[in-house]
DNA sequence: TTTTGCAAGCTCCCTGCATA
DNA sequence: TATGCAGGGAGCTTGCAAAA
């Protein structure tokens, strides 16, 4: 396995309509990039407009949207050409882990490389390599997802250059990357905001009495519309209920910040227990075609051990 | 402006039960 | 057996946010 060097974060801009238009037919026009030495912090740039096999004029409104004009694609090169540019810009594929913000450049890259016939080989390298870190940032800290812009303003920070510009958009995505990974206080703190309390907080020294009161009712809650005996068919509500309530907190466990103490994350473990053990009793119950399903005490142990 | 994805709420239909 | 009611589930609608 090759050493990992670089992070390369790259965006598309595609063919658009405002009246509608398959994803098939939204080709690429330009492809931006931008590359993180990992060692030394440099960053380098890749901007390319790209020409597509379509060679209809751009509508008004792709042209409002990505500031593409008819002549920057004309004379452009075609996507096999940028790719190749790309692949010898980024100086290795196993040296590299790539990023974009939403699998849609993904799947347009895969979608784009198919049609000019591109080693089908080669793409799936590199998706081996690749990470939705809009998807990673909203499973961790955000909740929902966010546009670039509204993620960066998470951190207090605002957009460099110009939105719809590629090399820009995957500049901006590489600075939310880099502050979610240096700045883990402020990423726990903004994930307590969005998945927790719906609000920031002011003092450091608050969080985790106020993570543990707010636990305990959630729990107390939970159990007292718990039963003993559940039909099978009403178990899967349960399943989801308590399944939202784990995703509420199990972050916490993760705790890169060390903000949280030791109690906290040991209710949180008792949480994803009671999560687990259910969700292995419902399937003992489904195999032995069981039409009713008891929560044994044992089960439910421990969230009376988190709202104790 | 359209498309996509997700979550929450709403509606309709089916099922089961009680009653005549 | 026919009718009416309640509850639940599936599927539809709506709203929101993000993507181009």
């Amino acid at each position: 396995m090759a050493e990992l060097k670089y992070f390369i974060f790259f965006d598309f801009e595609m063919l658009c309509s405002n009246r509608g238009m398959a994803f098939e037919e939204m080709e690429a026009i330009r492809l931006g990039a931008v590359k993180y030495h990992i060692d030394s912090g440099k960053i380098d740039y890749f901007d390319k407009y790209i020409k597509p096999t379509q060679q209809k004029p751009l509508s008004k409104f792709c042209k409002k949207l990505t500031s593409i004009s008819d002549e920057d694609i004309r004379n452009a090169p075609n996507f096999n050409e940028v790719f190749s540019s790309f692949l010898t810009w980024v100086g290795g594929v196993k040296k590299s882990r790539f990023f974009s913000w939403s699998n849609s450049d993904l799947l347009r890259l895969k979608c784009d490389s198919h049609l000019h016939r591109i080693s089908a080989s080669l793409i799936t390298k590199i998706e081996s390599r690749y990470v939705d870190f809009q998807a990673v940032f909203t499973k961790r800290v955000s909740k929902d997802n966010l546009s670039v812009n509204n993620a960066l303003k998470l951190y207090g920070l605002s957009f460099i250059g110009h939105q719809h510009n590629p090399m820009y958009d995957a500049y901006n995505t590489l600075r939310i990357f880099l502050s979610f990974h240096h700045d883990p206080l402020q990423s726990d703190l903004i994930m307590l905001d969005r998945f927790i309390f719906g609000e920031m907080f002011e003092r450091i020294d608050e969080v985790n009495p106020l993570v543990i009161a707010k636990m305990n009712k959630d729990v107390h809650t939970f159990l007292v519309n718990l039963e003993d005996i559940y039909k099978m068919k009403h178990v899967d509500k349960l399943l989801k209920q308590t399944k939202r309530l784990v995703s509420k907190y199990e972050n916490i466990l993760i705790n890169r910040s060390g903000l949280f103490s030791k109690e906290v994350t040991e209710k949180v473990q008792l949480l994803k227990e009671f999560y687990a053990d259910l969700c292995h009793s419902y399937k003992e119950h489904v195999k032995h075609s069981s039409k009713v399903m008891m929560l044994d005490e044992h089960i439910v142990t421990p969230m009376k051990q988190i709202a104790s």
